[in-house]
RNA sequence: GGUCCCAUCGUCUAGCGGUUAGGACACUGGCCUUUCACGUCGGUAACAGGGGUUCAAGUCCCCUUGGGAUCACCA
């Protein structure tokens, strides 16, 4: 195992969505890729919008994708003590100080500064206070160098610089004695020997404060590599009125694990022309240079696409596995003896895009009753077809081999010897069998109904046109 | 508004000074086919604009424009 640490850190105040889904892959990817460490750390410190509910949706999520790891979950809330040990010593070094100024009174400052045009930014009132303020509330304020440069070489930016007086002395510790994010994300990559942040674009702009963080506390600056943000298709922001952004409402609308995480790290990442990688791929090829700099738009279709992939190419017994709730949905529980589950998904791979349509297709093969669509009906079970229906189904009876092969053939006689054409005899078959006019290719749906079956549905079809006439 | 980041087909992207600017999704035409699909062959479609640097610029630099992020006692 190297040195390589990579994390993780989701605040509890929702799902998991794609865009942190995401971010947690490259991380995974990355410790893997280099046998190095993989830590997820959940980050509560906000206790007022954390909930265990989002806790457990994360690590759900992160299950459901495969992305397991190798340290945590840790929980900030648990850590508070370490977060007060670091505040004092960076108080008694003079690098931190009392801040008694009230959220009212700050509020109104950035208003009346912004008002004026100028820069919301705190302007330093307690900064050079000499005396503490027996009783009055505070806040512990991190001070920053008024001048210099902060700048750092981000792994996916390049070269990035900030002036410090753009900077203004953050709060790293609320009135109610606890921490703040940017202080503890410090604190912690630090202590848990973090050798490279990767992490959302949206965290560009708190880096230089968290090098300034770093330095002053005296420890190591960690890589950066920042990923560009996954926007909806109107460009904004990934938001739900784009649609699903909840990794596990995708696995509830019949998505595969492997086709999101070949969808994700595609968005915004890529190694040449390749567009299908399995994990073991991903792991051998992944690099963060391959990550590339602009935000990408998140593409449903493609999504869709890629998951109609992994459903033709899967394998039918885990297939079975993870339809077996869209089917209990349906009101279906593969028994025994009914027809059997891997077979029936053979001849529903190549057209089912998602779990949903899977379920959907193989619901008529558990149906006693098979329900005629109206048209379907009106046009292939009429008086017309059923001299052809009750030939075939005789000599069905007949026939020995079951195989598609084998019906196919048993279909071709059958049409030489009644001087027929296929197109007369197999449409209605295929409505008798399946109640629609669309269905796996007929001599497969009668290979998984069995000899047996497949009789007894024409009878029901013939028994239905001779009522009906 | 300040600061920071970004800019190749509608979308995801390849490209790392010299290419007929490639692939994928979507769209679309043909073929295959007892249905629906799959598959297969083909097509439409992009270097935001303007200046430089260079023998040569999608590739390097600057400006403009456009988009995004961020400016909390949130993370």
């Amino acid at each position: 195992m190297s040195d390589i640490r990579l994390r993780f850190a989701p605040s509890p105040t929702g799902y998991l969505h794609v865009g942190g889904a995401r971010t947690a892959l490259f991380n995974w990817l990355l410790a893997h890729k280099l046998g190095g460490t993989f830590i997820l750390r959940i980050e509560d410190t906000d206790v007022a919008r954390s909930t265990e509910e989002s806790v457990n949706a994360i690590l759900e999520g992160m299950q459901w994708l495969g992305l397991e790891w190798d340290e945590g979950p840790f929980f900030q809330s648990d850590l508070f003590p370490v977060y007060r040990e670091y505040v004092q010593k960076l108080l008694e070094e003079g690098k931190a100080y009392r801040c008694y100024c009230t959220a009212e009174e700050l509020e109104k400052k950035r208003e009346l500064a912004m008002a004026q045009g100028g820069k919301p930014k705190y302007d330093g009132t307690c900064r050079d206070l000499s005396e503490e303020i027996p009783g009055k509330p505070y806040v512990i304020r991190f001070r920053a160098p008024a001048v210099g440069v902060t700048a750092f070489d981000d792994l996916v930016k390049g070269q990035i610089s900030f002036n410090n007086e753009e900077l203004d002395d953050l709060i790293i510790q609320r009135s109610d004695g606890t921490p703040i994010y940017n202080f503890t994300v410090v604190i912690d990559d630090a202590t848990m020997k973090v050798s490279t942040v990767i992490r959302g674009d949206d965290h560009l702009s708190n880096t230089p404060r968290q090098i300034l963080l770093y330095e002053a506390l005296g420890f190591p600056v960690p890589r950066f590599a920042h990923v560009p943000m996954i926007l909806g298709s109107d460009k904004a922001r990934l938001s739900k009125r784009h649609g699903a952004t909840s990794v596990m409402a995708y696995r509830d609308m019949g998505y595969l694990p492997e086709a999101m995480i070949n969808y994700l790290v595609r968005l915004g990442w890529s190694h040449g022309d390749d567009e299908i990688f399995s994990r073991e791929e991903l792991v051998d090829k992944f690099t963060l240079e391959g990550i590339g700099k602009s935000a990408g738009v998140f593409n449903p279709d493609k999504l869709l696409w890629l998951n109609a992939h992994y459903i033709k190419n899967g394998d039918p017994a885990r297939l079975a596995q993870l339809l077996l709730p869209f089917l209990r949905e349906r009101g279906v529980e593969p028994a025994a003896n009914a027809p059997d589950l891997d077979g029936v998904i053979i001849t529903l791979q190549e057209r089912a895009r998602t779990m949903l349509e899977l379920a959907d297709g193989a619901l008529f093969y558990y149906q006693s009753e098979v329900v005629y669509d109206e048209q379907a009906a009106a046009k292939q079970l009429t008086a017309a077809q059923l001299p052809n229906l009750v030939s075939f189904a005789k000599q069905l009876a007949t026939g020995g081999d079951m195989t598609p092969a084998g019906i196919e053939i048993l279909f071709k006689e059958f049409c030489v010897t009644q001087g027929i054409k296929m197109g007369q005899i197999g449409p209605s078959v295929r409505v008798a069998l399946c109640g629609v006019t669309t269905s796996p290719a007929i001599y497969d749906v009668i290979a998984v109904l069995g000899k047996d079956e497949t009789i007894r549905r024409l009878e029901r079809a013939i028994d239905f046109i001779t009522a009906r006439a």
